[in-house]
DNA sequence: AGCACGCCGACT
DNA sequence: GTCGGCGTGCTC
């Protein structure tokens, strides 16, 4: 086999037409290789001349691993998890007049050093190695392949999210000598929950316990979750707590800072630059810091020997990524704790049908309080619905009913009222003015829009709609939907005139107001935290929030009630909410009665009977007709997987464009295809997307399908 | 995605 | 004869 090896030194007219033709020669014979070659033969490295290499390149039909030539002077530093430069794609091999080399320099990962490759030809050997340091482990890499799998993307892309841009200065600098374990911490308020104590003990003594725990309203959250931090860290192990934005963050930073002092974790958000942040993320991978909380891209941070995951809210949309292939921090979380072997804690005020669905499954266990202690620490919550509100003549006007400003008034003696108000563009724009029904465009049921209160039209299609009756209840007046949170600001500045009014919204987010009576006029997600708790809140406009045509519109609504109401005072302090929907809907009552859990769990078995996710597995497949057709007409899916479609996709509204690299041009098309199998066929449908998409992109020229698994919102 | 190789029409 | 069209196929 060494015969035809070529070696250190041997003369450049050896000459790479003729290696061209010993090339072709071994591969129609199919011998394999005992030994890399390189076409220059430079010296190589003399144990495990063969590198792995990922490369950076998200394309799917290049999703795979390459076998390059390790020279000797790399052999020390090309260690696995480094990362390099090598020469990638067609023609690195050809010399053309005896000078030019095909093939540009990319970026990619070490993966591994072997002894051969499998590869029947001659190996491009590493350009460089960028930095010594081994910035993916094969956990992280075991980590990456499984997301990249469960949702039908490249290795590349997941990289792309997991190992952060290196930064030359940040890396030189020497990251802290790690602190011995702290001891293990008190149960504090974990008192309150039957199962608290045990579940800190269990971390605290190396246990991987799993849970989904059902947060009591109130500000003890971040307290609590640095708890399971100091616990897990006892253990000697690490801790990762992902929560949906900076604010929160900033909170269990404060926590776990208040219970540990500095230095024990690290803060991993967008905010700290990315300097600042590549440090971090190295003191992490380092082991100098053991215990990490940050917003999503922290979900893939290399703490060591990695002992409780944690996501704070999970409903929260900003746990989804919008990067290919937008996977959602709890399946993340969940993939690195069975890969890691290590405990899993969910929690929320509010439950997720995905969470409870990890309960029913027997995956984790609950982790709640008794309903006497849920009772005590609630608000006392009453609803106004559409009776009360005809009944309610005076407060039509006002657009407050008069329980909801009865309880404002009164709440204003003790303290400050949150005033919920649906985000403007979040729902539909017009409904019936009787039964509340959304106005849809009779042609292709798009909303219909009134941008002067004359003229109304569809706000898709754009057809005009001259003699619009609602097609539930026959009524024919319309009323407009949701007032913004600034104009409600001013009608209630005008009701109660010696009260001041703030507002907290998307553009300027208040963090917190003091204890003082105040009208805080926030949407939803934005809401402040009061000092020692609001008196009351006023959720307003809840027909809005109900009224969108989502599979989770009612989940999410009650979702985004409960984080209000769940910074008011408890009944027994007197805190009062009032919710303007009708109470026989669903979530109403579950608010009502504050039970998520309840809620999640019906919401799951009705999902279970229709076929809809989490309980079976849906993937969306969006592009131009032609190009949906094709995809799905090449694609291999599994038996058991269902076409639904395609239909033509809305175009993209004023309000947010569906995630990915491509849209649909102005005057464009697209369809969409929604792809559903029954639970235990999700992999062999991701596996199957893959391969199709692959096959697509490799042809190429194709117009682009774009493919999400687990879409966000199913109309 | 790039980029080269390959097998057919109009130019010196 | 040869320059160059972009149709396929490969990239360690």
């Amino acid at each position: 086999m060494s015969s035809d090896d070529q070696q250190p030194g041997e003369p450049a007219d050896g000459g790479p037409e003729q290696l061209a033709l010993i090339r072709e020669t071994v591969r129609r014979a199919k011998v394999p290789r005992a030994k890399p070659r390189t076409w220059r033969g430079a010296a190589l490295a003399k144990e495990l001349p063969v590198a792995r290499v990922m490369v950076d390149k998200g394309a799917l039909h290049l999703d795979r691993l390459w076998d390059y030539a390790v020279p000797e002077e790399l052999d020390e530093a090309a260690q696995p998890g480094v990362r390099v430069r090598v020469r990638f794609g067609a023609g690195a091999h050809q010399v053309r007049d005896g000078r030019r080399e095909g093939g540009g320099l990319i970026d990619g990962f070490l993966v591994e050093r072997l002894a051969e490759s499998d590869y029947n030809g001659p190996l491009a050997a590493l350009a460089h190695v960028v930095s010594p340091e081994p910035v993916l482990s094969p956990g992280m890499l075991g980590l990456a392949r499984a997301v990249a799998d469960r949702y039908a993307g490249s290795l590349a892309d997941v990289l792309q999210l997991a190992v952060p841009p290196r930064n030359g200065k940040a890396e030189a600098a020497a990251s802290p000598e790690p602190l011995p374990p702290p001891p293990a911490p008190e149960p504090g308020t974990w008192e309150r929950y039957g199962r608290g104590p045990a579940f800190l003990e269990s971390l605290a003594g190396g246990g991987s316990p799993r849970a989904v725990w059902t947060a009591l309203p109130g500000p003890h959250w971040p307290e609590e979750l640095a708890r399971a931090v100091a616990a897990t860290l006892a253990s000697g192990r690490g801790a990762l707590v992902v929560v949906p934005d900076g604010r929160r963050a900033a909170r269990v930073d404060e926590a776990l800072t208040g219970l540990l002092g500095p230095g024990r974790h690290a803060l991993l958000t967008a905010e700290s630059g990315p300097q600042k942040r590549y440090a971090q993320w190295l003191a992490v991978r380092r082991g100098s810091v053991r215990a990490v909380v940050g917003t999503r891209a922290a979900m893939f941070a290399p703490v060591r020997d990695l002992g409780l995951v944690v996501i704070w809210d999970d409903g929260d949309a900003s746990h989804s990524d919008d990067n290919a292939p937008f996977p959602h921090v709890r399946e993340v979380l969940e993939l690195r704790a069975a890969h890691a072997g290590c405990g899993f804690l969910l929690g929320s005020t509010s439950c997720t049908v995905e969470a409870a669905q990890l309960v029913e499954s027997g995956w984790a266990a609950p982790l709640v309080a008794d309903r006497a202690r849920v009772r005590a620490a609630a608000p006392l919550v009453r609803t106004v619905g559409d009776q009360d509100q005809a009944r309610d003549e005076a407060a039509r006007a006002a657009r407050l009913p008069s329980i909801a400003w009865e309880a404002a008034r009164e709440g204003l003696r003790h303290g400050p009222v949150l005033v919920q108000v649906p985000r403007r563009g979040y729902v539909p724009r017009l409904a019936c003015e009787r039964c509340r029904t959304p106005a849809r465009c009779r042609r292709c049921a798009g909303p219909l829009e009134a941008p002067d209160a004359r003229d109304l039209h569809c706000g898709w299609c754009g057809a005009a709609e001259g003699e619009w009756h609602c097609a539930e209840c026959g009524g024919f007046r319309l009323r407009a939907s949701v007032v913004g949170a600034r104009r409600t600001a001013e009608e209630l500045g005008r009701v109660f005139p010696a009260v001041p009014v703030r507002t907290s919204g998307r553009d300027h987010v208040l963090d917190a107001v003091p204890g003082r009576p105040a009208l805080v006029v926030s949407t939803p997600g934005a809401e402040p935290v009061a000092e020692g708790g609001y008196a009351a809140a006023l959720l307003l406009d809840g027909w809005a929030m109900l009224g969108r045509p989502d599979l989770r519109a009612g989940e999410e609504a009650l979702r985004r009630w409960i984080a209000a109401a769940a910074l008011v005072r408890g009944q027994e302090e007197g805190g009062r909410v009032v919710v303007v929907a009708e109470p026989t809907l669903r979530p109403v009552q579950a608010l009502v009665r504050w039970d998520p859990v309840g809620h999640a769990l019906r919401e799951l078995a009705e999902r279970a009977e229709l076929g809809f996710p989490p309980v079976s597995r849906m993937a969306e497949v969006v592009g131009p007709p032609e190009a949906v057709l094709s995809f799905l007409a090449a694609a291999e899916l599994p038996p058991d997987a269902e076409v639904l479609g395609p239909v033509p996709l809305p175009p993209p509204g004023p309000g947010r464009a569906p995630g990915g690299r491509t849209r649909p041009g102005p005057g464009e098309r697209w369809d969409r295809a929604l792809l559903r199998v029954p639970p235990g066929s999700g992999a062999a449908l991701a596996a199957a997307l893959k391969t199709a998409q692959a096959a697509r992109l490799a042809r190429g020229g194709a117009d682009p399908v774009r493919i999400r698994v687990d879409p966000l919102s199913i109309g």
